[in-house]
DNA sequence: ACACTTTGTGTAAACGGTTACACATAGAGA
DNA sequence: TCTCTATGTGTAACCGTTTACACAAAGTGT
């Protein structure tokens, strides 16, 4: 491995100068530069970070802590993230935590091991964060802590805008699916929904879900249909949990969207590709991790942040599984 | 920020003893150990990751380059190097590369800074690694490189298999599209495909696509069908391209599989989800990427290694863009 | 009693950078 | 000429660990 000590020998110069030019920093004569840089050409030299980071009790990392990676409203979040940090030379560590708080606790401790200079966490658990202020500046993606720097969509909204687009397309018996109320932008989307229904005078009922997974979703859509035979619209948890509803729905000859309407919720990629393709609520996903990255970023560089929180937008993303609504007016 | 001086001083005790019985490495006396413990607890000390790998010259970090982790088919791919890597306690620094030879560089380069102890990569480019011997074990995941470690899945046998069950369900005329040449597994099965068809009776075209993008499939596929309007079988480049087909087929009313079969590659979670639900081959993705992790593991450890290439087998997932076979026999 | 090994602990030198400080020289202003 | 500032460079301390080495005390075998 070639030190900085090499490429001082190399130049003739005291390491000192060579930290100079490296970080472009102090005074250094134009032609102290120009041998600096060939010995560093000519050795191939490049800086230890760790060595940096060491010094500078600081890294060029960045902690990304997700449940994860495979559920597939993450991978855009994560390149977000990740694009907007690469920008600025910001690498990141990665890890999936499965919601399981030990998990996540053990991956923010070697986050912080590494010296990490900032922590952007998708997860509800947070154990470590709920105790003390965490020793980096933190942003919460997707997911709300009271107090905290979070970067996150309208569920809110969504769900209110999910029951209106229902109730205005002709659907007067609703069920909802409830995702786990534990998962903050789940639990708003549920009320947001309810209380548009609840204003409304279709009737409606809540199905509980404990997970969002495919088949807990397949399960529950059975009971849907076998408990609620007349539901003629369905407030789908998200999309993953939508695609269930509509294979089962379809399984037992329902026509979709003549018979039952269904909105999902996130728009992942694979929403437009189901038959029929998933009406849904959209949610800016790679913005919102963009977003939590620029956070993040004027954390770090300690300037002014204007809002601790910052609310996305969501929108109706018109598909097949609503029906046409006659021209506006 | 607590300090194993901290610590030694707290317990009575030089750094070395403490360091000592972090390690577990020496002879630590009891009464000693215990003092030292206690005193880590009291202080709530974690050691510093960075300076241990300064001084070890290596880190307890494992780079991972995937070409881009919203590509359906590598999030699980992740989760297997992930899986493996975290029992061991090694974590990840994670990149996309978009097949961008520069970006794809400047993570290697970076992971190297960063002292990684191994890296993993999914992308074909491979810049810097195809010039010298990388600095540190590295491991090929679903990319083969000439003399490396590499884990793929055998795409030739894939594609063969795809091709016979396709003749063996009675297609007559089949087109196969063929993905870009440069990314090795895709090359594989299109080879793999053409063999058997070449050997078989029935007609075949191909059509060359320069991505695998959905969009360009879309394209694609109305060409195909403009082109070929006799086609009764189509062998997809991956599910992705096979979603495209499938939606194109569907929406010039061809019938499917009775009109025209489609076989995919891959077995991304969407293909069961579409409708009619894809028939494709399965690729072992998650054991892939545990596969990589522990042959990079072992790398690392300076194991004995028995073979310097790991294939994985495939598999037909029959579903229903496939026509079902009387029994056989 | 002696030599030798085992056990237990501390001191200080790394690891590869950054930077405070000292110092030297040159130019500018009086 | 003298002082002051700007420019350019080097020395050495420091970041938080690990570990080679030295040393001492306690067993062990003869």
């Amino acid at each position: 491995m070639v030190t900085i000590r090499d490429v001082a020998a190399e130049a003739g110069v005291s390491v000192a100068t060579v930290s100079r030019v490296l970080n472009n920093k102090g005074y250094v004569h134009e032609d102290t530069l120009r041998k600096v840089q060939q010995a560093i050409e000519k050795l191939n030299y490049s800086p230890n970070e760790v060595a940096r980071s060491l010094f500078k009790r600081q890294s060029k990392l960045v902690g990304l802590l997700l449940p994860d990676i495979t559920n597939p409203f993450f991978p855009e979040l994560a390149r977000g993230v990740e694009d907007e940090l690469q920008k600025q030379d910001f690498r990141l560590l990665f890890g999936n935590s499965d919601e399981n708080p030990e998990k996540e606790q053990a991956y923010i401790e070697t986050f912080l091991q590494n010296q990490v200079v900032g922590i952007i966490s998708a997860t509800q658990t947070s154990g470590m964060f709920n105790q003390e202020q965490p020793a980096v500046p933190t942003v919460f993606l997707d997911r709300t802590h009271e107090g905290r720097y979070t970067v996150y969509a309208d569920g809110r909204e969504g769900g209110k805008i999910a029951a209106r687009e229902l109730v205005r397309r002709g659907s007067r018996n609703i069920t909802v699916l409830k995702g786990p109320g534990h998962i903050s932008p789940v639990q708003d989307r549920f009320l947001g929904a309810v209380e548009v229904l609840a204003a409304s005078s279709v009737d409606f009922q809540v199905i509980q879900m404990a997970s969002l997974t495919y088949e807990e979703a397949e399960e529950r859509a059975k009971e849907l249909f076998r408990q609620y035979p007349a539901t003629d619209g369905i407030l789908a948890s998200n999309d993953m949990t939508a695609a269930a509803v509509l294979h089962e729905a379809l399984r037992i000859g329902k026509a979709i969207p003549e018979e039952v309407q269904i909105i999902g919720f996130d728009d992942i990629p694979m929403s437009r590709l189901l038959f029929p393709s998933l009406s849904t609520i959209k949610q800016p996903v790679y913005e919102m991790g963009k977003q939590a990255a620029q956070l993040l970023l004027k954390l770090i560089k300690k300037e002014e942040v204007a809002e601790q929180i910052i609310q996305l937008p969501v929108s109706f993303v018109e598909r097949n599984t609503t029906r046409k609504v006659k021209a506006d007016g």
